[in-house]
DNA sequence: ATGGTAGGAGCCCTA
């Protein structure tokens, strides 16, 4: 049995103490982060072997994008995709001892106008999961776990009101039509909402609304998926809310879940 | 219809 946690972090720098808090209080075997904003080189890598994480797979950039799988358990790197060619470190692959193979992703955000004509960040944002879906309709992902900010709330109980958020970026309907045909393609399995399967369910909540806990305008943008054939695998799955009312937060809380593997 | 906050780089971009 092992751990998955997934997190935007929001600079894995400048919040190096909430990490390790986070990796010293929950011990997550893997924990991937997104939004690292830092080259490779410059990741605090001696404070987490310093917990017992030993080994890392990562892609960086200078103050941009960035992903990282830190582990505690043997993992080797699975290489990377350049979704829609944009150039960014939003996606890399590591292989455990068993053979699982995790996806860490960062969707793009689409920036504001959901509108492809208007926006070229929109359309990159939807041709980056279009790739992805073509990638798993390729690629028929068996034992692998698929996790990340996914940068899109699909369900209605996944945004604090689905109405008045229909034209709003993250969960427009071409937007969740774009992250379904890409779930599908790959059979994934929803692992967080197997898990939990009423009720609303937020992953972050924008720094602009303050008192984000009683206002509670949030959205469910970061999700793990499983392969159906180590679908039933997975469970005990959370999402730490009380960590966006740590000191100096991200904006996103840890999404985790649990595999007999 | 608007503005609200945060991080990184470096006087503006992205989220």
């Amino acid at each position: 049995m092992f751990t998955i946690a997934t997190w935007n972090i929001n600079s894995v720098r400048l919040r190096e103490p909430l990490v390790t808090r986070f990796l010293s209080e929950e011990g997550p075997d893997i924990l991937c982060l997104q939004e690292c904003k830092s080259p490779v080189e410059k990741i605090p890598v001696e404070a987490f072997r310093a917990l017992g994480y030993r080994w890392m797979v990562a892609r960086g950039q200078k103050g941009y994008n960035g992903v990282a799988i830190l582990s505690r358990l043997p993992i080797e790197d699975a290489g990377d995709r350049d979704y829609a060619s944009l150039g960014h470190a939003r996606h890399v692959a590591a292989r455990l001892e068993n053979g699982v193979v995790i996806h860490n992703f960062y969707v793009p955000a689409g920036g504001d106008v959901p509108d492809r004509e208007v926006n070229v960040k929109f359309g990159q944002k939807l041709d980056f999961v279009a790739e992805m879906r073509d990638a798993f309709h390729a690629d028929n992902p068996t034992r692998s776990i698929m996790v990340g900010d996914l940068n899109i709330a699909p369900r209605e109980d996944d945004v604090w009101s689905h109405k008045q958020l229909l034209k709003v970026v993250s969960h427009t309907p071409v937007e969740v039509d774009h992250l379904l045909s890409a779930q599908d393609a790959g059979g994934w399995v929803d692992i967080t909402r197997k898990d939990i399967p009423d009720g609303q369910l937020y992953s972050w909540w924008s720094y602009r609304s303050p008192d984000w806990d009683v206002a509670d305008k949030g959205r469910r943008l970061d999700h793990i998926w499983a392969s159906p054939d180590i679908a039933n695998a997975g469970h005990a799955s959370r999402v730490l809310r009380g960590m966006r009312g740590w000191e100096r937060p991200s904006d996103h809380v840890p999404v985790l879940a649990s595999f007999d593997l």
